[in-house]
DNA sequence: CGAACTGTTATACGATTGTATAGCAGTGAA
DNA sequence: TTCACTGCTATACAATCGTATAACAGTTCG
């Protein structure tokens, strides 16, 4: 049998390249269905160079976890930052961001929701869980606190804090259910219904975050 | 060697104890390590008896799914019916329920996100998610409208609509990672914050919602 | 141009998977 | 007490799993 020719690759590149391939994997067969070897075959390689790059497969999948919620959060920080008309813009957009693609994706609400069946017993998911999560919660207090400070209203630590759990609670469901797609109502409203959800979680007065980032 | 003894059940019987044992071993390994074998032995039943109940293994997870999700909507909506004092009551302790003990746990949202993550490419899961997601919708919708109604506020069906979807993001969203238990804040604030943030999204006087369970 | 280096393929291994089938043994009716 | 019924155990099977190891081949540097 003839030896199959092959291309060397760098080692970023060749690892991103498996990265994508488990997460392809994972996405469609969930984590019985992405072995060593059909992730290899996804990646166009053969199964045995997984081990050159990582220690073992699990430490693959965990890296991709880690991967794929780095992209998540940080696509809608961007978006935030492009703001360029105060808080409320800025706030408007990244709640905004979170329901609408690229991050509202059945691809990944699936890898996201795979990864979180195994918080509870696999230590390193727990971790990387807990550090994402920490992180958007960040992010959005320190997005909420200017606006309710040029509102007004009561800005405090410990009612900003929990004020961007009930947030992050909404954006969460929303992003979930939406990018699931059962079809039971239409993704376009999703936007209208996170902003005006928003304003009243945070006490604002109606169309301030809708309003920020109308056309 | 020596056959084992063992018990006959009745029908019902033991294919809830096969259910139980699934749900036992998802939750703890996932789909890749709740293998038929294991199962079986924390029914403490011999591996070949699950395919005199179930066609498939893939059928016995399925009605495990559909067994869990049952569970968690009725649990909250039996809740609901214990209000004695008028809708408020009703919608407060719908909620109150979906954030606390017992529907509050990490054994049943790690089951459910590994469900979820099944959900794109398993047909008969996204079957399941959608029915029961849709039955949460309607009994929401339904205790949404005579408090809107009751307070004076627009309760046409279409705005009903949105906001019940907007609602139940936020109650999933804050039962998701308040089960997790990240140990980022204590789970005992979450009855507050999500009637809190409930009474935002619907625009309710601020205490409507909590004060209507207070101690 | 040739040698050292290492990214990569290929193959082997024991363990575990889901399923199929043969027959034992607990149970209720006669 | 006996007999038929069927819930249940036990075993076999091919397929696939994660991992380990040896050998090849593309690349680079002298």
């Amino acid at each position: 049998m003839t030896r199959r020719s092959f291309q060397r690759l760098g080692e970023d590149a060749r690892r991103n390249a498996l990265l994508d391939a488990t997460l392809d994997c994972l996405a469609e067969d969930g984590m019985g269905g992405a072995s060593v070897r059909r992730i290899a075959e996804r990646a166009g390689v053969s199964a045995g160079l997984i081990r050159h790059y990582f220690a073992s497969k699990d430490e693959m999948v965990h890296e991709s976890y880690a991967h794929l919620m780095g992209g998540l959060t940080g696509g809608a920080a961007a978006s935030a930052q492009r703001a360029s008309e105060g808080p409320d813009e800025a706030l408007a957009r990244f709640i905004a961001a979170n329901v609408t693609a690229p991050n509202l994706s059945s691809r990944k609400v699936s890898l996201w929701a795979t990864f979180i069946g195994r918080v509870r017993s696999g230590r390193r998911y727990a971790e990387i869980h807990r550090e994402s999560y920490r992180e958007f919660l960040e992010i959005l207090g320190a997005l909420i606190h200017p606006v309710r400070v040029r509102h007004g209203l009561p800005a405090d630590p410990a009612t900003c804090h929990g004020l961007a759990i009930a947030l992050n609670g909404m954006i969460d469901g929303l992003w979930l259910e939406g990018s699931l797609d059962h079809g039971l109502y239409d993704p376009n409203r999703l936007p209208g219904i996170a902003l005006s959800a928003a304003e009243g979680i945070l006490r604002l007065p109606d169309e301030t975050l809708s309003g920020a980032i109308a056309p």
